[in-house]
DNA sequence: AACTATTTATAAGA
DNA sequence: TTCTTATAAATAGTT
């Protein structure tokens, strides 16, 4: 969008680059709220700057709930204990503080 | 967008939820691609449906990199060791293929 | 940081 | 439900 036509490759001028990236990492994470509330939906959105200094967390708070609902849907079946326990831990940390915080500075 | 303005709150018709759900998640895909092409960022996205069964993964392979060069950015400085590990594991966990298997039934 | 010409996304409708 | 279309929203280049 705009007032021309943007081939989707590797910017490569740099301040354009990080205008652009500004721009549309700021829209790409109000569509995700949009997304989550309009549908109900869970949304865990993570973003790294190419000099890997910046960040976005959004929406992530109920995904252990959510991982949750999910196990409960499947059952017992054809999932083994420790999968399920590593699924329950990542979800925990995830919807924690502690990663967003490490990744906060 | 659309053909009337639409406000962000929670879409009561289950088949307009799951169709708007269906149309926007698309989007947001592409979105998060076309950033995580044009500015060279990594982009880690996750969607739960309301039900819990559906799930999306985008983009999350390289975030062990990035977080590698994240720490390496910060040096040692202010961090402390079990933070860090704490941190590899989880991009580790989420940069492989354990976490979206798991999801992915 | 604000503007605006265009492109893109999408809400309804066919 | 896949396709179309009118309209809203995002954004590329500019000021």
């Amino acid at each position: 969008m705009g007032k021309k036509k943007v081939e989707i490759k590797r910017i490569e001028n740099k301040s354009t680059r990080q205008i652009t990236f500004s721009k549309r990492r700021n829209g790409l994470m109000k569509k995700a709220r949009e997304l989550s509330i309009l549908c109900d939906a869970k949304v865990a959105l993570l973003i790294f700057s190419s000099t890997g200094k910046l960040y976005e967390l959004c929406n992530g708070d109920s995904l252990a709930e959510v991982v949750q609902q999910y196990w409960d849907h499947l059952g017992a079946s054809g999932t083994d204990t420790k999968s399920q326990e590593l699924c329950f831990e990542i979800a925990d940390i995830w919807s924690g503080s502690a990663f967003s915080q490490m990744i906060k500075r």
